[in-house]
RNA sequence: GCGUCGGUGGUAGAGCGGUCAAUUACAUCAGACUGUAAAUCUGACGCCUUCGGGCUACGAAGGUUCAAAUCCUUCCCGGCGCACCA
């Protein structure tokens, strides 16, 4: 790809915003000095998400470009739990989890940014300064911001308005995310857009301790036109370690309003193929055609070419010719009734609901398409293929 | 410690003596339809049931009452305010 090409690329596909602005940065960019970028990840998930990989592609652009990057592994951090994800607020993780996790962000990460060869891709922990700092370091640190500042953040704001409780740690949080810049003595950061704040805290202190301009790029996050973001339960939330076919079946179930964000966000597809599938999105086309087309570039971009056709192929062959591909669960029936069957593999929670299954005719013996009644599934479970829902087969054997 | 407000189902958040297994929204599940596991519409959403009903649940334990998520007492947990000087 020509450098002008990736430039353009860098700095509007994807972005939320430039700080402190966008002339800056293509200043810094046009220098040809080589610059040091880094994000941040908390490694609090055994897997990295697809909402990661929004980040590790932007790394990327810069790695292409020439610069150093930084692969930041939050350790101490996560210890702390950010105040921006109020659930995870107490979570603490142990050496070891932290190890293992990271071992698996490695692979994960791989498939996006370059760890090895020239200009390799570093990885760094902040544990490494942050767990060193004495509490005298800490009160200098605190000195460069004032309540003021802090109190203006919106989640602060808001829980004031709702007499809610902030602690003095929170505060902290966005001190400690930004001395990571001060510590690493960086040029540049990538984040999320709801990492502003704490990206602007590193912004503050680069400034105030070592009087250097830190640039910040915020990307969009993955959600629709209505803030609508993928898998509000975080049930379609994409996990690296998915295997092809569930991504593929977790991207096929996002809202239509996602499309051309994940195409923007989640591909490597240049602004002119996004227009393209806008266009073809305005004309009316089937949008499942251009999801199914997404689903496909994002497995392959996490997995390879041929796990992907694989996962297109079994999504096709199950929910649209409702055919049977091999993966469905096996139980030896052992004389037991449906009933107990379903509820001792845990496929239904109860008799209760698999009794509303069946009044709402959701269980079906496959091969005969025929409604399984309420006395059926008290009787000896026949062998056979059953469909509980629309996603739910097992065979008795 | 004192004052005050609160602790409700997966979440948010109503209810403040009977009509409450508990409004509503979101999440979830199912049905219809379709263009897909999208959208939309409809329904379900504690457990058990011989489908009559039964049982367990609104922080915990007691109590008042024919009747309590709702009132009282104690306890546990949390928010906010107060605490010195003014």
């Amino acid at each position: 790809m020509e450098k002008t090409e990736l430039m353009d690329i860098l700095l509007h596909k994807g972005v939320a915003d430039i700080l402190p602005n966008k002339a800056f940065l293509e200043k810094e960019l046009a220098s040809g000095r080589k610059l040091t970028i880094y994000a941040g990840f908390d490694p609090t998930a055994p897997t990295l998400h697809i909402g990661h990989t929004i980040q590790l592609r932007k790394l990327r652009h810069f790695q292409d470009l020439g610069h150093r990057i930084i692969f930041l592994v939050g350790d101490f951090t996560a210890r702390i739990g950010d105040p921006t994800d109020k659930t995870s607020a107490r979570k603490q993780l142990t050496e070891k989890e932290i190890k293992t996790n990271l071992k698996a962000y490695k692979k994960q990460a791989g498939k996006f940014i370059r760890f090895n060869g020239s200009n390799a891709a570093q990885i760094k922990f902040n544990n490494d300064w942050l767990g060193k700092m004495k509490f005298a370091d800490v009160l200098a640190l605190a000195s460069n911001m004032t309540v003021d500042q802090m109190l203006k953040r919106d989640m602060f704001v808001r829980r004031m308005e709702e007499e809610k409780p902030i602690y003095i740690h929170e505060f902290m949080y966005p001190l400690m995310q930004g001395y990571d810049s001060v510590a690493m003595n960086v040029d540049g950061e990538v984040g999320g857009n709801d990492q502003l704040f704490n990206m602007l805290a590193g912004r503050t202190l680069l400034k105030q301790l070592k009087n250097k301009e830190k640039f910040v790029i915020t990307t969009k996050l993955l959600e629709d036109n209505n803030g609508k973001k993928m898998g509000k339960s975080e049930g379609n939330m994409v996990s690296l370690l998915d295997s092809p076919e569930q991504m593929y079946g977790k991207i096929m179930s996002w809202t239509d309003g996602l499309i051309v964000p994940g195409f923007e966000l989640c591909t490597d597809y240049t602004p002119d193929q996004i227009i393209f599938v806008k266009n073809e999105l305005e004309k009316g086309i089937n949008p499942r055609d251009l999801k199914m087309r997404l689903a496909y570039e994002i497995v392959k971009s996490c997995t390879d070419d041929k796990s992907a056709q694989r996962a297109e192929e079994a999504f096709i062959a199950t929910f649209q010719k409702k055919e049977l591909h091999e993966s469905i669960t096996e139980i030896s029936g052992n004389g037991k009734t449906l009933e107990e069957i379903l509820i001792e593999e845990n496929i239904v929670s109860s008799k209760s609901e698999l009794r509303r299954l069946i009044e709402a005719g959701a269980v079906t013996n496959f091969e005969t398409k025929e409604a399984v009644s309420i006395e059926e599934s008290k009787e000896m479970a026949k062998n056979g293929v059953y469909k509980i829902g629309k996603s739910r087969i097992i065979r008795i054997v």
